[in-house]
This record gives C-alpha cells, sequence and structure tokens, in this order.
DNA sequence: GTTGACCTTACCATGATGGGAAGGTTCATA
DNA sequence: TATGAACCTTCCCATCATGGTAAGGTCAAC
C-alpha cells in the first residue's frame, strides 16, 4: 500500500509518516521497484499506535520509549503505567497554568467597561503589571463559588 | 542603559529584546559610539508591557496590537477587551483540551494494575485506540458525583 | 596593560507539523 | 499509444518563542 493510502487508513499525514522514518520513530519502509515506499498491516498497526499516542500528547520521545514496551514482551505494566502518569501530571500542570492566565484576564477583561472610552484596566495592568483591582471588578453574577481564589503566583515563565 | 540592565529590570532577556528588535516589536535602540544599545525607562516600560502580556499568554503578533493600541490615546477599551476576551477562549480551550487528555489517560492509568506483569490497559488502548473499558476502571473512592463524566473538562481548577 | 564582564552579529537548535518546488511513476482513458 | 491527473520521491523552508554558542569588540577596575 502506498503512503497516501496509509496515511488515510493510520490518520497519520504522509508527511509525518516520512518524517518519523527520518527520525527512527518507524523503520525503514520496504520500496517498491520504483522506489515507492509500500506499508503493509504491521506498519499500520505501529502507525496508528503512534497515533493514539499522539492523540493523547505524548512527545515522540515518550512515544519511542512507549514503542519499545509495547514490541517488549517482558515489559512491566509498572513501567508504563509509570510513564502515563508523569504524563498525566504535565498535562494537567500546563492545563493549569493556561487556566491561571485565564483567570487572571478574564478579571481584567470582566473590569474592562468595554464602551469605547480609552480608559482600561487591561492597557493599564500591562503597564504596571498589577492585578485587576478588586474595587473595579464586576462581580459575577453566576458566580457558584466564593469569590476568593485568585493569588498571586505569578508564573514566572 | 545596557542591554544587561535592561533585561535585568525588564525581567526580558537581553537575547530576546534583541529579537523583538529585529522583528520590529521595539524600536530600533539608541547606540552608543560602541555599536552598545542604550536604554532609556521608555524603552524599559515598553519591555514591561510585552513581558506582562507574554505572561498573560498572548503571542507575540497579538502584544503587537496591544503595544499599537497602547500608545493610541484614541483607542476603545472595547477593542482591546475584544482582544482579551478573544485570548481567554483561546486558554480555555487549549486548557480544555488537555484536561481532555489527561482524564482519558488517568482513565487508563487506574484501569492498570501497576503490579509488574506485562498486561496493560494502557497499552492496549495505545493499540486499539479505544478507551479504557468502564468495567475495568478502578472506581474512584473520591468521586462526588454521577461516575458518568468522562468527556468534559472537571478537573479541579 | 591585563583581566573579566560585558557587548556585537551570525548561525544553529528546539518540536511537530505543514508548504512547496522539481522531477519521477502509475493508471485510466481519449 | 499518448496524455493527463493523481500520486510518489527528495530537498529546502517556515512556523513560534527561546536558548546556545562562537568569534570578536568594548569597558572598567586593578
Amino acid at each position: 500500500m502506498n503512503i497516501g493510502q496509509a496515511a488515510r487508513t493510520s490518520g497519520v499525514s504522509a508527511k509525518m509518516i516520512r518524517h518519523y522514518e527520518s527520525i527512527g520513530l518507524v523503520p525503514p519502509a520496504d520500496r517498491r521497484d520504483s522506489g515507492y515506499r509500500d506499508y503493509g498491516v504491521a506498519d499500520l498497526h505501529r502507525l496508528g499506535f503512534i497515533r493514539h499516542a499522539r492523540d493523547l500528547g505524548f512527545s515522540l520521545d515518550r512515544i519511542r520509549v512507549l514503542l519499545d514496551l509495547w514490541s517488549d514482551p517482558g515489559r512491566s505494566n509498572a513501567d508504563v503505567k509509570a510513564i502515563a502518569e508523569a504524563h498525566v501530571r504535565e498535562l494537567e500542570e500546563r492545563a493549569r497554568q493556561l487556566n491561571e492566565m485565564a483567570d487572571a484576564l478574564r478579571s481584567l477583561a470582566d473590569a474592562c467597561d468595554g464602551d469605547g472610552r480609552p480608559d482600561c484596566p487591561i492597557i493599564a495592568s500591562l503597564e504596571t503589571g498589577a492585578e485587576a483591582p478588586a474595587c473595579h471588578r464586576n462581580p459575577d453574577p453566576m458566580a457558584p463559588e466564593s469569590p476568593a481564589r485568585r493569588g498571586k503566583t505569578r508564573t514566572k515563565r
């Protein structure tokens, strides 16, 4: 099967299949006389594995390790679980940071009238680095919880 | 003031200050006879603005727009607010996707015994693309709500 | 006048992916 | 049989924000 069909079947673009081959994530594909790559079911299986791991946000480096474990009949599921849990923690940490930024910016946006005048607490905060002053924040009428949740935690990046 | 001092004062690395100059995010710095860049308070102010916007996750392209609005005395805070709100939505969407991945992987990891044997629902799921089967998931003893929560971003936040 | 800390430009690398050019192959159809 | 569309090949470049390094110039203190 051609690389295009393999791409459509596996959900991995032809561009990426070639890339994965170039970095050794998949073995060099068989070639026909024409030089075209030729894929079989085992190749599709491996590409599918990579695809699913990418869908879960694993980096290609970690996928390399997962592929090794996959092909190791004597693997320990404790190793797999440890990798997965480390990745879960990273995903949650990144999500937490994004939510922190979103919350901070939401506070600023809520404090901005948006009435067409130049005055703007968002711009003011970017100038000074100060967060939205509580006394100017429009209270959220839908707030289901205690509003005392924004700490300081300025991520250093 | 030298670029190093400007970097320490503004929290933007010297490397990045030069980069911002090269892409036109900050105007070309004054130069001394030696060729050294020379920064004043206005420059530090601008760098601080950029730094704070980066801390909120804005891309350099959007920061460019924010800087234009900042320096426009006739700006409309509605424009600023619109940009901020669009960015908040993007941040939240990205966080949601990360949490979705984390939740899916957490389910798989919870279903994995981690007892050292090769059997592993995580590997199995990567092979087939199937999610963790409910009948194998270890129930969460702390679950405060109905167990039908998959697919929604419901981590603590 | 030497030394060490600073500055300059220029190039390369990251990670995962896409775009495109220049040229060869396959296959159905006119 | 010829042609054209759709495919394939390799190679290079771009993204985005940031860091590293190298080769060389400047400054200030001792």
